[in-house]
DNA sequence: TTGTAAGCGTTATCAT
DNA sequence: ATGATAACGCTTACAA
């Protein structure tokens, strides 16, 4: 059931029946009415594919995240669903597992169908061709994840100065043997945050070139891994804090210690980053760095919009706060 | 740039590049090279709303969930996501938080816009017009939750028989004062392994009419709420074991748990649904029944897929096998 | 093997 | 205020 069926049974022309459709013209009330009554008669729902091609947009905006599997992206998933959502605009989701060919797989695919634009959280860091051509084609916003080099609207948070206040917290505790678990060094969040722990470091006196510093992928099961590495030694020599780039792997590291016997916080203290859900579900509960995962979704969604709708928006980046959120795993060092 | 730029570009007829670039026709070896010559120089790529237009398909798929905060339908969600990845076929996100009114948002969105089918997980139960309507104009299949009354291919488990199985496994132990924390009455899931833990409970003895059943909503704050109900009474009158009718649940009683020093599973055993990663993170690790969520997405899509290449699938329905993992939650009841 | 032309279902321009 | 009609960019008979 088309437009014209419509049309012809409300014994208008086609261009009035979309003209109330879209009230895009005036109509009179007296065809209006005929109209309406016509199309609900028929069941009709203009078919979105022509519109699309008429209108050149697809009334649809997609996201790309690295891991669907970490809490933090949901959150921020949500988020823009919650804007989409009143806009009458789809949300495709496209998780590109860190892995730079499902990356560029989506890229070609979002330039292809012509979406609106794209919500880009970099599992990669680094500016890939097909993200290039997607950026030029495409409106993008960049979240969480900033890529040297792109310069595109970015919704995140100061990352550096999050790191520092929480390395702060656990080095005012007296920690002074302290270890890092940190993010790929390809990426941005993760060289940020690193940078904000040698700022507190130094400004505790204590040098960052002799803490161990392990890589790990934001991973769960890497935090585990670094956490072996880093307290599988004499006890002497262990670390009495861990900072964890991220909840993910901070609960990796927790698990570790849980399952080796070592006391958190009592014997080794931990803070982690974005307080995701988990983070308050496993005990001792986890202190953290919180990250507005949903407000940055929101946002970023938000000024996505507002460029598809033509207006060059107020704000074209924005940086919201990051803070610390104090659960059961930093406490003083064992003395 | 349109075909109509390529083909001028390549001297041939725009026919001609449709049918090297869909190999719908054979072309001599010289005038699709000339055609992939200049397919690159311009940067061509076929319009996907002009595409799906013609084709009268939207080469997309829908995924409803209820609440994409449970880690359970995110791993649906990657199945399903993995299959398509290799269909050109892109997946747009839709949660309707257990709210109806956007379940029909969604419903009618996918419908107008003549999505190619619907992968749906109800959290409602039950059918709305919305959804009849989508369910006439479009191809869905369930996942995971059946619901009564709509006769659709169905991907899920047998919730009785694994609900039986979890529950005979507490009662082995020698517990006979349980309690349980079911799902939403309306749904097919929590109707299902309700009905599960009563078969086990009969089979051990004990009448099913005699065990306290508070009612959650699948999510980890009701089953913090119901823990306080069950537990916070005289510790004579405490159960020994929750049966809880899914994971996120089970980690709200086991939250109550920690945070009332009540021993898990010393003084009560928990066992919940699902198998989320949360389950092995929480401490101690949550013996629970694991449905193979990932599997159940991917075999939802494949069967979507089949369906839209024209075939009848060789199976339209299928049942996964759930499967018991012990981990620490459950013990022999305290005397 | 290649070209011509007729749609796919809308929207938008321009007369009327 | 309403009606013809030409696009939108592609695919697919059908002709040549």
């Amino acid at each position: 059931v088309t437009i014209r069926d419509v049309a012809e049974r409300a014994g208008v022309a086609v261009s009035t029946v979309s003209a109330v459709i879209n009230s895009t013209a005036p109509t009179s009330d007296a065809t209006r009415h005929r109209v309406e009554q016509a199309i609900v008669e028929l069941g009709f729902e203009p078919d979105g594919n022509a519109r699309n091609l008429r209108r050149q947009r697809a009334y649809a905006v997609g996201l790309m995240v690295p891991d669907v599997t970490n809490p933090f992206f949901i959150l921020v998933a949500r988020g823009v669903e919650d804007v989409l959502r009143d806009h009458d605009t789809m949300l495709v989701l496209c998780s590109t597992d860190f892995e730079p060919e499902r990356e560029a797989h989506y890229a070609r695919l979002l330039r292809a169908r012509r979406l609106d634009g794209v919500i880009h959280d970099s599992g990669l860091g680094v500016v890939s061709t097909a993200l290039r051509e997607l950026a030029e084609a495409n409106r993008v916003v960049l979240v969480d994840e900033r890529i040297p080099g792109l310069e595109l609207p970015f919704v995140g948070s100061d990352n550096r100065r999050a790191a520092r206040i929480g390395a702060n917290h656990v080095l005012d505790q007296g920690h002074r043997k302290v270890a890092v678990v940190s993010g790929p060094k390809a990426l941005w969040t993760a060289e940020q945050r690193l940078a904000g722990y040698r700022e507190a470091l130094v400004a505790h006196g204590v040098n960052p070139d002799q803490v161990p510093v392990v890589a790990g992928d934001y991973r769960e099961e890497s935090g585990r891994a670094a956490a072996a590495k880093l307290l599988g030694v004499p006890e002497s020599d262990r670390p009495t804090a861990i900072l964890a780039a991220n909840d993910l792997m901070a609960v990796g590291v927790l698990q570790y210690c849980l399952t080796n016997g070592i006391g958190v916080p009592e014997q080794v203290s931990i803070i982690g980053f974005d307080d995701i859900p988990i983070s308050s579900l496993v005990s001792p509960g986890l202190t953290t760095m919180r990250q507005p995962a949903h407000e940055m979704g929101r946002t970023a969604a938000e000024i996505l919009l507002s460029y598809l709708a033509g207006e060059e928006p107020v704000r074209s980046s924005v940086t919201l706060e990051a803070t610390l959120v104090v659960r059961g795993t930093v406490a003083s060092p064992p003395t």
